[in-house]
DNA sequence: CTTTAGACGAAGTATTA
DNA sequence: TAATAATTCGTCTAAAG
């Protein structure tokens, strides 16, 4: 191996929210979220009582990962029986118990019933447990995680997770939720927090979509540049230029299969040269989530469609 | 030395028969 | 289900700054 190891290399995490210090978060107004400038991350969204939500989201609280999501919503289960009735047929004193036989019988019965409830709330339990160190991690909004919930239910009660993780269903209720929220994350997020294969989750996605009714857009490639402009440190008035650049060219053919993260990472460059914000392909890359090639693809196709060749000089 | 540009096959995706 | 077409990725080479 005659290759090198560059200095800064494979760290696609741009999801360490300890090196996001409060006066670098800032407020999207677009979407209604707060997002780091360092990261990019959305922090949170809804913001009810300003002051209150921002002190719980310094870096320190963070650390000590005093409070994130807030109270569960929705997510409240019941545990069940924690009590059994065994088949001793006797009483707590051991004696033998006759008379009460078929009243216990009954209860038995009765008991079975409950049980294959409680296993379904178990199950319950466990998948929004899951979730919410999912979503928690892709600092998705509440609403979202209550959406992804609604979805893992109509999952369950169509009899979809068996013979599946529930985390993989979790994890594609969790890309579904996103999208419909118009807060997308890409497939490559959702599989960095899970143990479960991207290819495995796309395929519960399709299940979902197709099992539930679901029908989500195309992912609009504009919904990805306030996080990727956020992330450069890039302004608002940028992320105004970018939008325009993809407005203009949405018609023009050049966006048709194409991956929205690439464009949207092709545009916040253009418009980074052109406000003399200049940011590099690798840079703008490495926080959409895409490769630098495929930026330069984007970026060239933009250009032509545009027809800016000649602008883009220094 | 870093950034950008371009080319190639490999790999995963979407569409169609 | 299988074949196909289009797309992205990883890596390499090379030019430009």
């Amino acid at each position: 191996m005659s290759s090198e190891n560059p200095p800064v290399e494979n760290k696609p995490s741009s999801h360490d929210l300890s090196r996001c210090p409060p006066n670098k978060i800032i407020f999207d107004h677009s979407k209604g979220e707060y997002v780091c400038l360092e990261t990019g991350e959305v922090i949170e969204e809804r913001v009810i009582d300003e002051r209150a939500e921002w002190r719980a989201f310094t870096p320190e609280e963070r650390e000590k990962r005093a409070r994130t999501g807030g109270p569960i919503t929705g997510t409240v289960h019941d545990m069940g029986f924690a009590t059994s009735i065994d088949y001793a047929d006797k009483d707590a004193s051991g004696r033998r118990i006759v008379e009460k036989k078929a009243q216990l019988q009954k209860l038995r019965k009765w008991q079975a019933r409950t049980r294959i409830q409680s296993s379904i709330d178990r199950n319950l339990a466990q998948a929004l447990n899951e979730l919410e160190r999912i979503s928690e991690l892709l600092n998705l909004p509440t609403h979202v995680r209550e959406e992804a919930a609604r979805i893992y239910r109509l999952a369950v009660e169509k009899g979809l997770v068996r013979g599946r993780s529930i985390e993989s269903v979790i994890a594609a209720a969790v890309y579904v939720a996103a999208r419909e929220a118009r807060v997308p994350r890409s497939l490559d997020e959702i599989t960095k927090y899970t143990r479960i294969p991207r290819k495995e989750i796309a395929r519960c996605y399709r299940l979902l979509l197709k099992e539930l009714g679901i029908k989500v857009s195309a992912v609009d490639p504009i919904d990805f540049i306030p996080r990727i402009a956020h992330a450069l440190g890039l302004s608002g008035e940028l992320i105004m230029a970018a939008t325009d650049i993809l407005n203009k060219v949405r018609d023009k053919g050049v966006t048709a299969g194409k991956d929205p993260a690439g464009l949207a990472a092709a545009a916040v460059y253009i418009a980074a040269i052109s406000a003399g914000e200049k940011r590099t392909q690798k840079e703008v890359a490495h926080v959409a989530g895409v490769t630098e090639v495929t930026v330069r693809n984007r970026y060239k196709e933009i250009i032509e469609a545009l027809g800016l060749e000649d602008k883009m000089e220094e």
